[in-house]
DNA sequence: ACAACTTAGTTCGTGTTCCGATTTAACTTC
DNA sequence: GAAGTTAAATCGGAACACGAACTAAGTTGT
């Protein structure tokens, strides 16, 4: 038991120097006075450890302020066009890669669409690699003279990632068990590489930009054709002891229920995931034409149309289907409060972003319902504000919270 | 995001000094160049830490260890028996409290009928607080004048301690709501409160003694009449954004299900805990004898032995009844591995531990086809080992967990 | 125009702290 | 009793944050 190693004098100064980063990261344009004001640490300190940075080419100096009344505050900011990071969004049907430079700012992007193989929704590890290694040589990589650094590649995956040093990845719905998808990718970049479950890298981008900023326990629920969930606790995502926590799938929500794609029945995802609400609404209304639409998005678009028109059967239909998932969803939040105590949680995903407008008052009042009165009453049930494109963007996180963490003094190539 | 206050060279001495007298504290009888090995610390910060704690009487030398070939090693131990703490556990039909020396060596105990109000089940806070007044003064305190000092009082209480600094509690079932329990209880003492749900305080004396020893991720379930859980990350409780984090009882375990006490429908507690076991036996076999119990633990007893009868009628009841609580425990235990990837799922309470030794197999089978294969792989699912009445030990450890983070600096009156 | 303010940032001396090297302590073994 | 062995203490050096004093770079008032 806390079984820490002692401190060093010198991890005070890696503390700080990480804590100022930081600081600087996530308010733009700050002055000295200001970082010494927001972290405690003396003015003597700051100057001392802003110099250091700026030596190091990780901070510079962007400007002054008016004065008003003395000499003017220098402005900080973090050199991000020095640094680059690389975000990638493994899907099932598509990879996408994404270049950015520190400050989160796209310089590029490719889509590589998967070939799909005998079985819907398998994928071949080789292909996923193949996929990012053709996404990598479409954003390509800044001029090897201009002195920038690229920190590494975050990689959000549908499924479980376990294992250290070597992440692996399981996944029951793809057929993925324990692929060592870091040794492969490994095949084809040097960069360091982040991989990370899909849903944590969604909610890492909410925690960061959206709907999760400044809070510190949150609950990321991603609604899309399956479902999954990130657990942030104190700011930053929880693993477990074996980093597959957060499962949020796959729980029971009815024993002995329906048929779930992973070969369990009752799970929630086949009351709450796209894929179940189109194939319960074609079971409760045959004749409608939800079968023909395009996508998964489209269909479920026509089965939220359908919910709109009074009189007709498919009404009836889609209504029925829409409370039943609004009732899980909503008994789930309120377990999930319960469990948590969570400050906020939030609904994302592309499916969760199409269904909250019409069903959020429910879901609220199912969970307000199912869910003890105090716990209840200290969370915040509300949307992504990010939009479901932004796994690319949560898995580029993971590089630069890395650099944050060590303040640029990590392994490296120097 | 991310404000932590800077660090100080002193916190580097403040960190140290806790790190080892939490080791000594949890490995008595080192030496210091077992702490040194231990801490990764060098032998001179060991020696002038440990010169420091002996110098304020928090350590003592307590021995040598016979020499192999040269200098015997000097054996280092907390001064156990210079400070003491008390742990009290308010059950809803006695108050216990315990006296402990700083080992969690047992003192002095008392045991304070609960007045049983209009309404069972019903306390009231004025009776609880003269209830734990009353065991105060049974157990009493050390001379004065013998230089022990009382580092405070550990309270385990069941419901929802919220509030800071002043806490406040919570709890549906028993008609609390909003009692400011910390501010009645400095009326009777001027000792420091440490206030906290049972179920933790229970999962805490597990962690520290019993089958959660070294293991960091874990769940402590406690099933007495009622259900509650302790969500333990990292060696520690965790609590949630409002204190209120790991209440199982209260989860929805079956959407429209049985009418819980707390007035919701399908609440897990109504289906696993004992006074819904035994209510559920009497339904269904209205001619038993269960009913007749002196005690629910009695009762219980005998709807255990009742299942174990082959071909009665009561058998077949019992044998229903508990495979119904065998499945509900197992599909909640599946799903509590999907959300929280725990290292380790301990049953405890009472009933918990009456109801482990003829059940266990058939919740662990239920959990593993409910649960995702991967987490449900790594997570063991024991049998508490401490016994129920374990809560006051665990509101003791409260103190001692504060009095080892300070290292003995604290606030003192000294 | 120039002194008097005002605010931002730097420099410097001081006190803590950990650490490596060395020394001292306390044994055993030959 | 000399040599060897292990444990612990001591000492000087380096890293660090901090408070106080100081410098820098403006504005304001007369």
């Amino acid at each position: 038991m806390a079984e820490r190693r002692g401190r060093n004098v010198r991890d005070v100064r890696r503390s700080n120097r990480s804590l100022l980063l930081r600081h600087l990261y996530f308010h733009p344009s700050s002055s000295r006075l200001d970082l010494s004001r927001a972290t405690g640490l003396s003015a003597a300190s700051v100057s001392s450890v802003v110099a250091e940075l700026i030596e190091a080419q990780v901070v510079i100096e962007s400007g002054a302020l008016e004065s008003d009344g003395g000499r003017p505050r220098i402005l900080l900011d973090v050199a991000a066009p020095r640094f680059q990071v690389i975000g990638v969004d493994v899907g099932e049907t598509r990879i996408r890669v994404e270049r950015f430079d520190l400050g989160l700012t796209e310089l590029a992007r490719a889509e590589i669409p998967m070939p799909q193989g005998r079985e819907p929704g398998r994928c071949a590890p080789g292909d996923v690699v193949a996929g990012v290694a053709e996404g990598l040589a479409v954003v390509g990589l800044p001029d090897p003279d201009s002195g920038v650094r690229v920190l590494g590649i975050g990689i959000g995956v549908p499924g479980i990632v376990a294992g250290r040093p070597e992440s692996v990845v399981h996944c029951q719905t793809i057929g993925w068990d324990a692929v060592p998808l870091e040794a492969l990718l490994r095949e084809v970049t040097d960069l360091p590489l982040f991989i990370d479950n899909g849903a944590n890298t969604l909610g890492q981008a909410e925690m960061w930009f959206g709907a999760g900023r400044g809070v510190s326990d949150t609950l990321f629920l991603l609604i899309g054709s399956g479902i999954g969930a990130s657990v942030m606790l104190d700011g930053v995502a929880y693993r477990g002891s074996s980093t597959s926590a957060g499962e949020w799938g796959h729980i029971t929500a009815a024993i002995g229920g329906r048929l779930c794609r992973c070969g369990a029945r009752g799970c929630l995802e086949a009351y709450i995931g796209a894929e179940s609400i189109i194939a319960r609404y074609a079971e409760a209304a045959p004749a409608a034409d939800a079968a023909s639409a395009a996508s998964e998005e489209d269909a479920l678009l026509r089965i939220l149309a359908a919910a709109r028109r009074e009189e007709s059967e498919q009404g009836r239909a889609a209504r029925a289907v829409l409370a039943e998932t609004a009732l899980h969803l909503g008994v789930s939040i309120g377990n999930l409060i319960n469990l948590f105590n969570p400050e906020r949680i939030i609904i994302g995903g592309w499916a969760g972003l199409l269904l909250a407008g019409d069903l959020l008052p429910g879901v609220r009042e199912v969970a307000r319902a199912h869910a003890l009165r105090h716990p209840f009453s200290k969370a915040a049930i509300e949307v992504g504000r990010l939009g479901p494109d932004a796994v690319a963007l949560g898995a580029a996180t993971l590089p630069v919270a890395r650099f944050l963490h060590t303040a640029g003094v990590g392994p490296r190539s120097h």
